[in-house]
DNA sequence: ATAAATGATTTGTATGACAAATGACCCTGA
DNA sequence: TCAGGGTCATTTGTCATACAAATCATTTAT
């Protein structure tokens, strides 16, 4: 059988489904699937390949497997919502305002802190990173290059902490990003709005002040929560 | 093939060594793995079984695999740090002092905020958790009845946020906990020391102040760091 | 009535075959 | 000599089938 959509692998595609099911609530937690040849002829794919991507989806935390009983859907507080895919899952169709806020608070908890991480402990590299991102920001030309400039740049901080499971914090603040241009950038006329603030935590950054990097950062992240809240009283 | 230890599963088997491996260093990033059938044949298990773990260890970021050209470990900065897994293989063998800092960092990071959040939106349900952990500490017999009992109520305090991306932070928590017992709790003749810490940040939480539950546990959290360090001067 | 044995069902594992992708090599032509 | 394309070999991707192992439900023996 063959897909046209989405991963090059079967099993991926199986997993994006399956996923996508879960997260979003068409098959509630506790609920049991259908038995694995059942599904695989209802997918259409071989037995093989629903099993890898049941494996894959047991260890996103989303099912559990055991003999017999079959598989169910795990409880939410088991799943591992920090993964890159469950969190895109999330944001598939609009992402609702209580979602939205628990990432941002991700942000004003994890970004100031790494802001300051990195003003203590990055090195020349990594600091060029971040010069970089910055200039891209600057030099970007359209909406798109922007926010891929913008998602480099909280990379690169994150990067320059030096703490790799600061790092891998990364899924979260890119989804959170990726929430904002979808929610307010694209109605946004001056999207280059945040320069400053991005060139104050740069700047900090660069001279090696942990508060004030730390305070920069919560006053970027402080101003798009605001501009989330009054785009979303306009909305209705 | 029969295998012993480890999970009851022989795909989950396969993930523990190869996930060791890799993470332990055996394989360096960028390295190439053996083909599948080779590796199968190496591990004693059957292609398909191989299959499904190398598909797990892929969506941790550790493997990444394409036709023809075969496995390779990923660089580092793709790795998913968070997975209680990876975090587990890194503390296999006796975990570095760099990555007990990089531990105790996210707790300072993550737990006072969280402890703060905990304040402001618990219910009367996620207060009784709190509450029956530190009864459980307070009740605590031996050590390993204690570090049980502390583990749930940090578990407790994250899932009385509200917010369940806090919530999967608690692996790395988790992790951190079982470290510090691990190098410091071990020798420390009285391990009840730091109860009436932890009753300050439940107090906070109970009486709904954030800015308290916050201190109480910066406090809780800067006190056991001072042991690993003093308990680290030691160790030569 | 309780406990052990049995059976049925579902996941777990093994094997062999073929499809698809892709890097490497060769071969041709300017 | 170099550029271009085409063939081939190798490796992962997918499929189908068979059997092993675990476990829930029922039945049977004491």
């Amino acid at each position: 059988m063959a897909r046209t959509t989405g991963p090059r692998n079967l099993h991926g595609q199986v997993v994006q489904e399956l996923g996508q099911m879960i997260v979003g609530g068409n098959l509630a937690p506790g609920e049991a699937l259908p038995r694995e040849e059942a599904l695989a002829t209802r997918m259409a794919v071989s037995r093989t390949v629903l099993r890898e991507a049941l494996k894959v989806l047991a260890t996103k935390g989303l099912i559990e497997t055991r003999q017999k009983t079959g598989m169910r859907v795990r409880e939410v507080r088991f799943w591992n919502q920090l993964d890159a895919d469950v969190l895109a899952w999330r944001c598939a169709a609009m992402p609702t305002d209580d979602f939205v806020d628990k990432l941002v608070e991700m942000r004003e908890i994890v970004e100031p802190a790494a802001a300051a991480a990195a003003a203590r402990r990055r090195d020349d590299i990594q600091l060029a990173e971040v010069a970089a991102a910055y200039e891209a920001m600057d030099a970007a030309m359209d909406l798109d290059a922007w926010a891929e400039a913008d998602v480099r740049f909280h990379e690169a901080v994150l990067r320059a902490t030096n703490n790799e499971l600061l790092g891998s914090l990364f899924s979260v603040i890119q989804t959170a990003l990726a929430t904002y241009f979808l929610m307010s950038a694209r109605t946004t006329a001056n999207f280059r709005y945040s320069l400053p603030q991005h060139h104050a935590v740069y700047d900090a950054i660069r001279r090696r002040r942990p508060n004030a990097a730390a305070d920069a950062m919560r006053g970027l992240i402080s101003d798009s929560r605001d501009t989330l809240k009054t785009r979303r009283a306009v909305k209705p």
